[in-house]
DNA sequence: CTATTTGACTTAATTAATGAAAGGATTTTA
DNA sequence: TAAAATCCTTTCATTAATTAAGTCAAATAG
């Protein structure tokens, strides 16, 4: 279903999105109306989700960036589901998981003292074992 | 440094990293020009590092979709190291963190069989937790 | 075996977006 | 108060995207 010519394509716009489709042709092969006609069904197909941005966190204001593993207390998940959701800012992917605990929460921090008051109100619902991204 | 706009345009290009600044002026209420003045200084200033695509690692053919915390064996880790470097495909992160373990492994695979034979390599170089993405 | 359909591509013409230059308005700085 | 800087707008030339029409080769049907 995907050929060479797809993979490349994908390849380019994991690299660079806003590539024009005249300069994606061009790396590819193809006019920019063959290198068109090719994403617009990557997209119907499901396969492209969508196009967006990689973000600086820190320069964003966000120092701390961390993974969660989460074990929730009771079999009802809803309430920690639910604080999860008004934690907005700082939560970036709520993975549900099999394994060790019931979810791996990928998210972020201005400060300590912001991680500090996160964990604390996390308390109420579920325990936890925390890792700190420290590169890449 | 940033203001409102800058967030809002930040936002705007999370959710479709390929609208036109002429479109992303008109959400921001400025013109395609001044908004796109803002995104060159976002760029340069490093907040945005680059634009990119959301793909269904499914339907590429990746069914799994894991996260490996890595216990290293050694403290040298440079063979771990050199190892998830070989194993191009199926990487997609490799987090250095603080917490349990050294490091945390964002990977995919397209069957059970190849994650059974990556582990049986990893295993080479490191002990692992395995958490398989059930969802999100 | 020939005719038709289909899929993937190209070319051409129109429409739309980008980029560069000039200038206005407001805030900062001296 | 004047000069400089910042941020924005307008205009216009250049460049790209979109739409439509048509080519070509491979697959399918009669």
């Amino acid at each position: 279903m995907l050929d060479k010519t797809d993979m490349r394509i994908l390849e380019e716009l994991t690299n660079n999105s806003r590539i024009t489709m005249k300069e994606l042709g061009e790396k590819v092969h193809l006019t920019g109306q063959a290198a068109s006609e090719r994403v617009v069904k990557l997209e119907n197909s499901g396969v492209i989700e969508g196009y967006t941005i990689d973000l600086n966190q820190t320069k964003l204001g966000y120092a701390i960036y961390a993974f969660i593993t989460i074990f929730t207390q009771s079999a009802n998940h809803q309430p920690y589901l639910s604080f999860i959701k008004s934690q907005e800012p700082y939560i970036i992917h709520n993975y549900k998981i099999s394994g060790e605990g019931c979810y791996l929460l990928e998210c972020r921090f201005p400060s300590n003292e912001a991680l500090n008051d996160f964990l604390i109100a996390l308390n109420e619902h579920a325990n936890y074992k925390l890792s700190i991204v420290i590169d890449k």
